[in-house]
DNA sequence: TTCATTTCTCAAGTTAACTTGAGATCAAGA
DNA sequence: TCTTGATCTCAAGTTAACTTGAGAAATGAA
């Protein structure tokens, strides 16, 4: 009869602060068990999944756009290997867009170095032809970033 | 005698709003003279100097670390061609290592991919060996995105 | 000159992602 | 059993990057 681990057992096995975990929780990124005493009790794949979510936070996905994705796992049960192939291979198209984005981004900045930026009707930076994300309050950094 | 352009023509320029340039007016992003009235009055380098902050948001970095890449160029008189390429080839290299970043997580993902993330010793994503920066409070994803 | 815009300042609110603190309870080795 | 350390809950604080609102003064076209 496995235990489990214990919210302290899974910060030092993640690095995640233990404050941190049990904000996650109140997104729905973990949804621990609670023992007789009250204390959350985590499975072994529940690395995996704050391992997942550090990983796209490092990407610049926010949690709110990173929990979804989770979404398509068990919640207590150990997830198989196709469950986490498919939520990998998904999370992969969204690191290329987000690439592909920086990318161009530089592109655009390698013109502009070329033309000294002093033609301002021709410069692709000068020319903000996608709106970016500006709806509501906030950082804008988070949002900003996506494609 | 350049009368210069108000912060409403600026705005309008840049796409930004109104309250968000007086904001980075206490940033030290820009520094406009005032007219007879107390209004502020900006330069047309000024549209050029929010473009560049506006890319590098796009890129993931924070006020902080765009600041000190404005520092560079002149406060009033109108940057030279050789002051901007300076700072761009400087900006392009920040880029550059961001991107890397994000090639090499991109890469760690595909192995977890192959191993279908269900061997938990071997797998790249699951090792967070790279100390992310966790100093102070406040929002994690900005500073954690720096490579 | 008039008057609708625009701008000014300054304080306070907002969102995301957490942290910190207080007071209480649970767990487990000596 | 005792006692130290880990957890629990819940409220409030923090940072970044802005926005919103209030009341007052400047602008500029008619």
């Amino acid at each position: 009869m496995p235990q489990g681990l214990t919210i302290g057992d899974l910060a030092a096995r993640t690095g995640l602060a233990v404050s941190a975990i049990r904000f996650y929780e109140t997104h729905d990124i973990v949804k621990p068990v609670r023992n007789q005493g009250g204390h959350r009790r985590y499975g072994k794949s529940d690395i995996r999944r704050l391992s997942f979510v550090m990983a796209a936070q490092k990407l610049g996905f926010s949690l709110a756009e990173i929990a979804p994705h989770l979404k398509g796992l068990p919640d207590h049960k150990a997830p198989t290997k196709a469950d986490w192939t498919r939520i990998s291979t998904q999370f992969r198209k969204d690191i290329a867009a987000r690439i592909a984005g920086l990318e161009e981004l530089r592109d655009k900045l390698d013109g502009c170095i070329g033309c000294g930026c002093l033609s301002l009707k021709s410069c692709a930076l000068y020319n903000p032809e996608d709106a970016l994300g500006t709806e509501g309050t906030g950082p804008r950094n988070l949002k900003s970033f996506a494609p």
